[in-house]
DNA sequence: CCAATTGCGTACCGATCGATCCACAACTGC
DNA sequence: GCAGTTGTGGATCGATCGGTACGCAATTGG
């Protein structure tokens, strides 16, 4: 079930499954996961009912094959980003690949798991389970780079990885809402240009920090 | 149609509506529009269906109207940015306002017009227009207030006051999606302040402005 | 030609969606 | 009390949701 491969015997199937797929992408990318019906779907896939059950298991499996071509495709800036050789240059890789998955021509503008994951009742939890999970892997790539840049001296030391990698997602995410909302793609490389102007960003955690004395926290 | 006042004859209502809304308002926060079925919403308000549509109209009108409250409620910070007596202290009160809104203990996290906007076909077409419509009245607030600033001088010459406000209202977009995703307050007030350090942004349009080139897209 | 296997189209399933109908309850003014 | 008006609860509406049963089409292996 897993398979989406067209078996030796039998009646050879009539469309191209990775055309579908893509076209099921950009309809979960455009709607969200509820907002995308199953007659949008399979008009867009150009299949019945039927052909998207037997080849794609059913709406959530074609999400996660939706999401899983998405990841790897538009919105892989997030691998591209961490093997920059500075933390400047991943954040300036990840921000600039946000807005260009954001804007790319030919597809709906913001992110896909953006779209899909604010929403819903008590059923979309395993979606946005996904998506959380999804988010959480860029998230743990982009902590363990600026991790390592710390520890080389390529950020400060009193850098809190964790925090930094917040502060780009944070960008990031505004700048998919502003994409989906009809910003343009200049603006907003106008934006996260300025944003990058100032790297790396006054972020420092007030409370404890190391055991050396150090200034205290307010109380 | 529009009021809600109970009328002077008759059987008189067996709720207050004000809390009735407020609830309602607290359940569209949470799930969205699409994603607040109507038992969701009668049974948070604790009324029936028939006393909800003799009340709001249907369920558009109550989103409407919760929309209305959320906006001069917990989403009021834009207008109290603006009458600050400097750009910074705009950008300063807008941004902590939006952290503060999105993560408001025991209110849901984020923003009620985020996770309703981003979803839904073509019939929740009213919907995104209607969020549209009052995002765009924030925008232009701000960006009338970032011009004033300009002419005064508070602002470099050269800033775009439309450009600035982008840059703002992607930031508490972005504040909006983490406070959403479970970013806790401390992590998200830290962000902002650190995105505030720099102010102004560099932010600098390469080219002239064309005076009355189309239309902007909403921000 | 004949099974066996697999894709496909139609018609349909129960559940849920927003919305409404209607009889009755509860109140005001007379 | 009675007439008029308005709120409420239960039953129900047609439409749509995701998902499926079934019969036919189209292919492979003999």
């Amino acid at each position: 079930m897993n398979i989406q491969k067209s078996a030796s015997v039998g009646r050879p199937r009539g469309f191209d499954a990775d055309e579908a797929l893509e076209k099921a992408m950009r309809v979960f990318w455009q709607n969200g996961y509820e907002g995308a019906s199953l007659p949008d779907l399979t008009g867009a896939m150009g299949i019945s009912r039927t052909s998207m059950y037997a080849t794609f298991g059913n709406k959530e499996e074609l999400f996660r094959k939706a999401l899983a071509r998405y990841a790897d495709g538009p919105a892989s800036y997030g691998a591209e980003a961490v093997v920059e050789p500075t933390a400047r240059g991943v954040a300036t890789v990840f921000l600039h690949g946000a807005v260009r998955s954001a804007t790319l021509p030919g597809y709906p503008t913001g992110c896909l798991s953006l779209r899909a994951s604010l929403i819903g009742g008590e059923d979309g939890q395993v979606i946005r389970g996904l998506l959380a999970d999804w988010r959480d892997e860029t998230s743990a790539m982009l902590r363990k780079r600026f991790q390592r840049a710390v520890d080389e001296g390529d950020l400060p030391a009193e850098t809190d990885p964790a925090l930094l990698t917040r502060y780009v997602m944070t960008i990031g995410n505004g700048v998919a809402v502003q994409a989906a909302a009809g910003a343009p793609r200049d603006e907003l490389e106008l934006i996260t240009d300025a944003v990058l102007q100032s790297w790396p960003p006054a972020l420092a955690r007030p409370q404890r920090r190391t055991v050396t004395s150090g200034r205290r926290a307010r109380v």
